[in-house]
DNA sequence: ATTCATAATTATGAATTCAAAATACTGTTT
DNA sequence: AAACAGTATTTTGAATTCATAATTATGAAT
């Protein structure tokens, strides 16, 4: 009855992935103490693939090992939230960049009709989301640049442990794609500055104030 | 007779941190397969914190798992060497920008004195490098963003893989010394557009052509 | 009742053991 | 000699066991 994937990873990965859900679902919250054989018990694992998990999500950031005590949820204040944010858009934005400049013609075509799908669905705040996502998704694939986009996989998933998450308001869908469109534009135009700008703007909005 | 440190950390930092080094020396080269009984043996410990070392170099980028063939060295090809250091420089030019707009004055005058060492030892190389480096660590310390600097930090170990490693050409001592003047001056004159574009300039003019 | 010292318990860190997949080896067949 | 089948060996993945640090519980002393 267990969850095995199709593909299978190591047990060790099954475990990261497992784990992280309960941290972003904050079943594990920020600052509390992971047990180790209690875990493993659940899982009907031994400790030693969770332990190497553990260390997989401490290099990430999730969480923070000390010595001789053990691992928990790292803790992401205000300050860490407006660093990390920081990073995701410097990144991205310059991936903006990079796709206004390389991007082929049927790439940036792609990009258009991701914008098209999230236009018909504006109504629909959760498929709004989704469709926003692959079309971040989508641009960082198009800039090409794999070591980019683990640390915006990683940043990602630090953002995620902070109770004020959603990379996107909800109540400000107009504008946020009103940014997009002005950015599908600089794109299309393959105007590196504005896509840029744009990307930026595009960011600079999207956080909740918590400086 | 083993290099315990003084200050404990986990055996498997420990273990991480002389198989990055054993990396970096090209000792274990790229493509290579690493031999967990081997290595353990070697340093007389048992497999089980190796191979949560192992996880964590994985996670880094500087190994790679192969599910039940285990971890060989990654391999890092000139496009990668290039959007590694496009990221390096899109980093680290955000910090100089950073910096010039939040810097006290005693940071910068941390910084000049850095420089004045530079100049001061630019007949011998390995000195330049040594408080080249320090330079840079002290602007991203100011720029005060441990995500960035854990980044940094990641991406400067896969620069670190490729064999054309250094992040300064010998040979443009005198060029090098010139850009970073011009970086201090538009640090100290907290004009953050040119401490960015001096900084971009700066990474510029440091890979060896590779792309 | 509070504080401190000591003992018991628990949880982590690491070695060892076990299971099974991948590889290497051997001998046979063509 | 090359190709293949089948076996032996090696190596990884994961569970189990063991050692020890950290915590909790217990009880004496003030």
């Amino acid at each position: 009855m267990s969850a095995l994937s199709l593909a299978p990873r190591a047990l060790y990965e099954e475990v990261a992935e497992l784990l992280r859900q309960r941290i972003f679902a904050r079943e594990l919250a920020p600052g509390s103490w992971i047990d180790e054989m209690r875990l493993a018990e659940e899982y009907g694992i031994s400790r030693t693939p969770l332990r190497e998990a553990l260390k997989v999500l401490a290099t990430e950031g999730l969480v923070t090992m000390k010595m001789r005590r053990g691992a928990y949820v790292t803790e992401v204040n205000d300050k860490d939230q407006h660093d990390v944010y920081h990073l995701l858009s410097l990144l991205e934005s310059d991936a903006a960049g990079v796709v206004a400049a390389q991007a082929s013609d049927a790439e940036l075509a792609d990009l258009k009709s991701i914008h098209q799908e999230l236009v018909a669905v504006v109504g629909n705040t959760d498929k709004f989301f989704a469709i926003n996502e692959r079309f971040h998704m989508r641009l960082l694939e198009i800039a090409n640049n794999r070591w980019r986009d683990q640390m915006v996989a990683d940043l990602r998933k630090v953002m995620k442990l902070n109770r004020h998450n959603s990379l996107l308001k909800s109540g400000r869908i107009e504008e946020s794609l009103r940014e997009h469109q002005a950015l599908l534009d600089a794109l299309l135009a393959r105007d590196v500055t504005a896509s840029v700008a744009r990307m930026q703007a595009h960011f600079a909005n999207g956080l909740e104030a918590a400086s």
